[in-house]
RNA sequence: GGGCGCGUAGCUCAGUGGGAGAGCGCUCGCUUCACACGCGAGAGGUCGUUGGUUCGAAACCAACCGUGCCCACCA
């Protein structure tokens, strides 16, 4: 064994993973296998871009399983051979990090707007060197092999001239532009945020029928709001065209309560005639759909909330109030005026913003947009021809009626902590400059600029992520040597923020998709089946689970209970995971400990030699199919139950005393076996299989290059499977037949054998003698007729006779029942049919040796 | 309102047309010289309900019940 500590290994009967993953993720960062050479094409190659994390992030289980599913692939493509890219960086996260620093200032009595923007942002950058390589550290912990040394940030230098660029060019091409529009505005963050990060509640609230005089009538039009506050900026009262109770109304004016304003009512085809009265107020500064009827009608748009969630100017004797009190206010007048018709609860979904939690405030205001119709098209283009494709299918359906009805997106946030949108303006001219860099002055007038105060959307710059992260705009070898990448993988949470993004602009920018496979993998719920969530409590912690059990008893339980639905966490496979890490540990201890010193190579003398090697080679060829198709749970429970089932239970168990005598063929074949088995789980659980790789004879260097396996089908045998699997199941009943026969476990019984003789092993396994001699038979279990003796309790094996008659008896009627039926016979396919018959027949027969 | 899932052993989940499976838990027996995070043997499911298709349905179809998620501008 040489070199090797062999006493290490004959004293530790526990794998302990704390005292190995640090250690050997150590050699895995000295020996630079994570850092691939940017050479060759992306054809040849690998590369997986991670979804960045936000730098105020912590390893989560989304990531914990998103990161074991890349890892993985991208470990098993490595040890192929191939320059295997794994791009690691962390999101900035606008929003989410300048409230972390706004934070941090508040406990300190300061806020952002006393230290100004310029030295917010240099502190924002400080908390970001010292606290946001955080998660990138608990990576390592997971084993996750990204390439450290090419570590991106979405705000670093080169990062920035993407985007700025990307900016350019699409506010060249007419699809960014600047407008008035009703955007969803986030109270909490003090900025626009896109559709996408507004999630529906339901809410109860209080719905409020209000009187509107019409003018010059005496009739009356009852509308009905749960934003009475609102109506300070009505404009408009709609009814439907098609609605006869008001038809004469249409053209005439409502006049609006406490204001006194004239309000045209109008007919619109979104008023929904079965709907409370049938009548609408139209409010075009504060609802969307009032928004969208306004334009199409010319009203005016009056604002009467604010950005900071009060009344404006334009509302009144209600100005300064917060809504809320605003609401209470107008109610109250209306009351007090005879207008309010009813209160009355209700229920309904209504908008809230996914980062600060607070309700929406929609809201008019100048922002940016960007035009996303012409780039979907291209993006539609390549999902429909399987250029990016999407697993499992149902969701290539979900992306593509999603991107068929795109709608501009808002790409400027009120925030500091950003891509500052890249357009200056002059004052002196009213020239707008949209530049890649800052110009020095303005190229009209010579004036000085000012610019935009606004910064991009965090999911803006993230949209670059593949080819932004490998240098581009520039021509770097990276770009050409992993651009576009092999694989992408997420929950479907980002499919729409993200995903479909990176296709848009990977088609525009880079000139290619950005991935050619995107695996959208389930979503691990919390043990309960609630979602894993922080505000809730019911996150689990990775680090945690990796503390207690192990980074490959982590990574083995989350692969192994991913699947395409949801799942709960299940601290069960976790610990099937550990435990099988601690039985890799311990079989090879009895493989390294034992084998004799030879070559490993398949060495087969008996047939349950072939065995194993049949069912090795054809476990290598199923896993590894597996985990090319992304079908992580049953990889990883196949080669489970290989190892566990073939490998612990039965081979070793009838090779040990010719592994004990050192015989030279088992010994080779079991080192062998044990080297192809370490690297086939290596991508799966590389911690447990490098520390035992270490201990190998035939070790060269790190298994985590070590070539993958592939199936040697020259060593598929059907008849030595065919053999040994009747061996098993004939050993398992030997064993029941004891055990219900209360038979002593430590107790030689004596048979004989009627028939073909049954591997060798049986016997030993089942602790039977087949040689007996003399003795009455009183029971036979296939071939082998048990004998009497004195450690047979009569009654015992008499009751025991009993049940397997009634066994058989139960087979026998089945057996005919499904032959009489004439439908059978006559439809089902011959071998069905065939094989019933044979079933019967064996049943037949023993059953009548039973008598 | 539209779309997509899911309902299988006590628990968490596989299984997509030919006799119900895994892990955990449970029962019984093993200090068998790799491993008690182990070894051996068991118990435990009319596969949500009702109809249909089929020689044959957990699987395919329909309806219903329950449950989860996504999308959507009814005040």
């Amino acid at each position: 064994m040489g070199a090797i500590d062999r006493k290490k290994l004959e004293s530790i009967t526990r794998y302990d993973p704390s005292e190995v993953e640090g250690r050997v993720f150590a050699e895995w960062m000295e020996g630079g296998y994570f850092h691939p050479e940017a050479t060759g094409t992306a054809e040849e190659n690998f590369s997986v871009a991670i979804p960045p994390p936000n730098v105020t992030g912590v390893l989560h289980m989304g990531h914990a399983l998103n990161g074991s599913i890349q890892d993985a692939l991208v470990r098993m493509n490595r040890m192929k051979g191939r320059n295997a890219l794994w791009i690691l960086g962390t999101d900035h996260a606008g929003i989410a990090t300048q409230s972390v620093v706004e934070k941090g200032l508040k406990a300190e009595g300061g806020s952002r707007q006393e230290l100004g923007r310029e030295r917010f942002v240099k502190q924002v950058w400080e908390w970001k060197e010292e606290y946001g390589s955080q998660i990138v550290e608990q990576y390592k912990r997971l084993g996750a092999s990204c390439d450290y040394e090419r570590e991106r940030f979405t705000l670093d230098d080169g990062y920035v001239k993407a985007v700025y660029k990307v900016f350019k060019r699409l506010y060249d091409k007419g699809y960014i532009y600047r407008d008035y529009y009703m955007v969803n505005w986030d109270p909490g963050s003090r900025s626009a945020i896109s559709d996408l990060e507004v999630e529906n509640r339901e809410v109860e609230d209080t719905l409020f029928s209000i009187d509107y005089p019409v003018e010059d009538c005496d009739r009356i039009l009852t509308v009905a709001t749960v934003r009475p506050e609102t109506m300070l900026g009505d404009t408009a009262v709609a009814v439907n065209p098609n609605d006869e109770r008001y038809a004469a109304l249409v053209g005439k004016n409502a006049i609006l309560p406490l204001v006194g304003r004239r309000l045209p009512i109008i007919a619109d085809e979104h008023v929904d005639i079965e709907f409370g009265t049938g009548a609408l107020k139209i409010t075009p500064g504060h609802d969307p759909n009032d928004f969208e009827i306004g334009r199409k009608h010319g009203l005016e748009e009056i604002v009467v909330i604010g950005p900071d969630g009060r009344l404006t100017e334009d509302a009144g004797e209600f100005a300064g109030m917060s809504a809320a009190e605003a609401q209470a206010a107008v109610v109250a007048a209306l009351r007090a005026e005879g207008r309010l018709r009813a209160e009355e609860p209700y229920t309904h979904s209504v908008p809230f913003s996914h980062r600060s939690g607070e309700r929406i405030e929609p809201l008019i205001s100048l922002q940016w947009f960007c035009r996303m119709d012409e780039l979907a098209k291209p993006a539609i283009e390549v999902v429909e021809r399987d250029e990016v494709r999407i697993a499992p299918e149902q969701w290539k359906r979900v992306y593509l009626n999603w991107m068929r009805e795109i709608r501009p997106w808002c790409v400027s946030r009120q925030l500091w902590w950003g891509h500052q949108i890249p357009v200056w303006y002059c004052d002196a001219c009213e020239e707008t400059i949209v530049a890649e860099q800052l110009p020095e002055r303005c190229g009209a007038c010579g004036g000085e600029l000012r610019q935009d105060e606004d910064v991009l959307d965090t999911w803006f710059s993230s949209a670059l992520w593949p080819f932004a992260t490998l240098g581009w705009p520039d021509e770097t070898p990276e770009l050409r040597a992993f651009y576009p990448t092999s694989f992408l993988t997420t929950a479907r949470e980002i499919l729409f923020l993200w995903v479909a993004r990176m296709v848009m602009t990977g088609l525009e920018f880079a000139g290619d998709v950005p991935f050619r496979d995107v695996y959208v993998h389930s979503v691990i719920q919390a043990r309960d089946g609630r979602r894993m969530s922080k505000s809730l409590g019911t996150g689990i912690d990775p680090l945690g689970e990796i503390d207690i059990h192990g980074a490959d008893a982590l990574r083995f339980g989350l692969l192994a209970m991913s699947s395409t639905q949801d799942v709960r966490f299940s601290d069960a496979k976790v610990e099937q995971g550990r435990d099988l890490t601690n039985k890799l540990w311990n079989a090879s201890r009895l493989i390294l400990l034992n084998a004799a010193a030879v070559e490993p190579a398949p060495r087969p003398l008996h047939v349950e030699d072939r065995w194993i090697l049949s069912r090795l080679e054809r476990t290598i060829a199923s896993v590894s199919e597996k985990l090319e198709s992304y079908d992580f749970a049953h990889a990883v429970q196949e080669a489970y139950s290989f190892f566990w089932r073939d490998l612990c239970d039965w081979y070793l168990e009838i090779v040990k005393p010719r592994l004990y005598d050192g015989e030279a063929e088992v010994s080779a074949t079991l080192l062998y076996a044990l080297e192809r088995l370490l690297a086939l789980l290596h991508p799966t659980m590389p911690f447990v299989t490098e520390e035992i790789w270490s201990f190998h004879p035939a070790r060269r260097g790190h298994l985590v290059v070590h070539p993958f396996p592939q199936a040697d089908q020259s060593l598929f045998d059907e008849a030595a499977e065919a053999d040994v699997e009747g061996g098993i199941d004939l050993t398992q009943r030997l064993r029941a037949w004891r055990s219900l026969a209360d038979v002593p476990a430590g107790a030689m019984l004596v048979a004989v054998i009627d028939g073909v003789a049954p591997p060798e092993f049986v016997g030993r396994l089942s602790r039977f003698e087949f040689d007996g001699v003399g003795a009455e038979p009183v029971a036979s279990i296939g071939p082998v007729r048990v004998l009497a003796s004195e450690q047979l309790d009569a009654a015992a094996v008499a009751q025991r006779l009993d049940k397997r008659r009634e066994e058989l008896r139960a087979e026998v009627e089945r057996g005919e029942r499904k032959l009489g039926n004439e439908g059978f016979v006559a439809k089902a396919p011959a071998a069905v049919v065939e094989e019933e018959r044979g079933k019967l027949e064996r049943y037949r027969a023993e059953l009548a040796e039973l008598g």
